[in-house]
DNA sequence: AATGAATGAGTCTTCATTCAT
DNA sequence: CATGAATGAAGACTCATTCAT
C-alpha cells in the first residue's frame, strides 16, 4: 500500500537522522533502512528536504492534536494550560525518536526548517501565553515564559534521549519541567500526574 | 599579527555559520567574509570542524569564566546560583551571535560536537544542581531543572536573535527566565538585576 | 553490463596512466576517457589509488596464469624455468601499456603500491629461484638472478613503450634478455622461440 | 656558504623523497628536513621538479664520471666494459640513496622526468653497446643486452634498499649481476672484484 | 640571503537527484 | 510503481609558489 511506503520511508528517516543527523545522513542510506532503493524515496518526496520538512509537521500535528484533544476536556484557563503541557509532554514522550530529530537537527540545518519550525512554536508560544492570563505578567513576559516552556521541554527529551543505557525517564523528567514551570508562574499547586504506560 | 588573523576567521565564522547554518557554509564563503583567501583559513585550522569545536570552547570557556567570577564574590549557595545565572545571560547577551550559532548549529551538525557541547552542558549543570541543595528536590530533579534552565535559555536566545528587526530584548528575556526558575524552585523572591548596557 | 564499465574504466585508467603518469592522471581526465561522468568511477572504485591496485593485481594475475599454465607442461625444472621465461614475456607483450604503467608508476606512487608490487614480483622470484637449482648458484645468488631478470624485462618493456614511432619489438627484446640470462646462468643452449602473432 | 644550503637541500630532498616518494614528498617537509624556510627552496631551485632534475643529473654524472675514470686506465674494449660495470655499481653502491630515489620515482613521475633519465640512460647504454662489438651480437642486440643491464642493476639497487633490516648487500648484488650478464654475453671468465670498504 | 604567511588553482570525493528499463 | 546506475555540481582540503618584511 501506498501509504505503507511512506510511512516505511519516514520512519527509516527518523532513525537515520538520529544516528547520523540531517546532514550527514544520505538518501541512500534511508532506503537501505527502509528496505527499498534509492529511486524509490523520490516517488514519496520531492527531496529530502521535504522528507525533514514532512517530519516536522508529523511532531507538530501530532502535539496540536493532543494539546487540542486535552484543552476541549477542560474549560477553566489554568485547567486548560495544565492539561496541555501533560498533553504535550505524552506525545514527546511518545513519539520521542521523531520528536529528538527534530528538535535537535532541524534548528540548525536550514533557514527553511527554521522557519517551519518556528510556525509552529509560535502557534503553541501562543496558546500557552494566552493561558497564562491569571499569572500577572504582561504580553511580552508571557511569550518569554512559552519559549522557555518549549526550550526546556526540547532540551529535557534530547538530553533523555542522548542517555544511551538504562530506561529514558524523559516522562518523569517532562513531570518536572511542568512542576517547575507552573510554580514558576505563581499558579496553585497541583497534584501529580498518572504515570502512562510506556510505547 | 597571527592572532589578529585567527580572530577574524572566527569572526567571520560566526557571521557564515548565523546565516547559512554550519553545514550550509562553505569555507569559502568564510574566508570571503574574512578577506582571505580559501588556503588561507588551513593555515588557523586543520578543518572546518575544528574552527566549530572552537567556537564551542569559546563560548563555553567565556561563560564558565563569568560565571566563576561572578560565584567567587558569593558564599550563601543560593547567592552562588542567583548571580550565576545572572553572569550567564550577561554572556550569553554579550556574545549572542557566538552562542546563538553553538546553541542551535552544533547538536545538529555532528555526534563530535554534541558531545562536545555536552561536557561543558554538563558542567554548568553539575554546578547548578549543587546550587540547588536547598530547594528541596532529589539529586536527579536537580539535574532535570539545571538541564531545563539550560534550554530555556538557549531557546530564549536563539528566538531573539530570530526577531531580525527592532533591537533584541535578550537581556529583559534571560531576566525573565531567571525570575520564573528561581520561583519554580521555589527558593526566596529576590530583586531583579539592572540591565547592563548593550555591546 | 555491469564489467564493460569496469572494463572501460580500467582501460581509460592504463591509457591515460600511460600518457599523464599515475599522479598526473586526474579522475575526470579518465572519466572523460571512459566517456562517462567522474561520479561514475566512484561506483566500481574506491578511490583512485583503488584502481591503480586493481590494475597491478590484474598484470599479475595474468602474469602468473600465464606462466603457471606454461609450467603445468613441464616437468624438468630447467624446461619449467624456460617456458616460464616464455610466457612472462608473452603476457608482457600482450598486454604492453597495462605492464608498462604498473612496472613504471607503481613503485614510484606510494609504499602501498610498492609493497603490492613487490608481494607478487617475491612470488615470481621465488618460482624462478627455485627453478635455478641446476645452475651452481646458492640460494642468495639465485633471488639475486631472479630480481635481475625481472628488473631486465621490466626495463626492456617500458624502454620498448617509449619508442613512439615503428612497431615495439618488444617479443623480439624479451628473447634477447631470456637468451643472455639463460647463458649467464649456465644452462645449456635452447633453440629460439617462435615469433607469435602480434596482438 | 651558498654551495652548502643548496647541498643540505639536496640531501634532505633525497631523504625526503625517499621516505615518501617524489610526488608525496611537500616542500615544506624537503625544507624542515633540511632546517630552513620554505621559501628558501625556491633561492636554490626554480622550482621542485628542477630539484628532482638537479638529482637525476648528479646521479648521472656521478655514474659517468666513475665509469670515465675507470675506462681511462684500459685499453681493451672488454676490459673496458669489465671495469665499466665495476665503477658503475661502485658508485650505485656509494649513492644508493640518490640512486634509488632516480631509479625508483623519477620515471613515473612525468613524462619530463622520464626523458631526461632517458638521455643519459641512452648515453650508457651506447657505451656498453659499444663495448660489446666482440661479443657477436648485432647493433640491435647489443642494444636490448645494455637496456637489460641497466634494468637489472636498477632493480638490484631498489630491492636492495627496501630491505630494512640487516646490511645491504648491494655491492654483492652488483657482483652477481656483472658476472651473470658477462657471462651471458659470452665473454671470457674473469675474476672477481675485491669488495670495497663500505661507505 | 632568509623567512613563512598568504595565495588560489586544482584534486579527490560525495551525494541529491534523474531516468531508462 | 520500483529500480539503481548514472550524473555532475559542489565542497573540503593540499601544496607549489610568491613576496613583503
Amino acid at each position: 500500500m501506498v501509504e505503507d511506503r511512506r510511512e516505511a520511508l519516514l520512519r527509516a528517516a527518523i532513525l537515520v537522522f538520529l544516528r547520523e543527523g540531517y546532514q550527514g545522513a544520505s538518501v541512500k542510506a534511508i532506503t537501505e533502512e527502509a528496505g527499498c532503493a534509492t529511486g524509490t524515496f523520490y516517488l514519496y518526496f520531492p527531496s529530502k528536504d521535504d522528507c525533514l520538512s514532512a517530519l516536522i509537521d508529523r511532531l507538530y500535528e501530532r502535539v496540536l492534536a493532543g494539546v487540542a484533544a486535552a484543552r476541549a476536556g477542560e474549560t477553566a484557563v489554568t485547567d486548560k494550560l495544565w492539561v496541555s503541557m501533560e498533553a504535550a509532554v505524552r506525545v514527546f514522550d511518545h513519539e520521542r525518536q521523531l520528536a529528538a530529530v527534530v528538535l535537535r537537527d532541524a534548528p540548525g540545518a536550514s533557514p527553511l526548517f527554521r522557519d517551519r519550525l518556528d510556525r509552529v512554536r509560535r502557534t503553541l508560544a501562543a496558546l500557552i501565553a494566552e493561558d497564562l492570563a491569571e499569572a500577572g505578567m504582561d504580553a511580552w513576559e508571557r511569550e518569554c515564559a512559552a519559549r522557555m516552556l518549549e526550550g526546556a521541554l526540547g532540551e529535557v527529551l534530547v538530553w533523555q534521549m542522548a542517555q544511551d543505557p538504562g530506561p529514558s525517564r524523559l516522562w518523569d523528567a517532562g513531570q518536572v519541567v511542568r512542576r517547575l514551570f507552573w510554580r514558576g508562574c505563581g499558579l496553585p499547586a497541583r497534584e501529580a500526574a498518572v504515570v502512562p504506560e510506556s510505547p
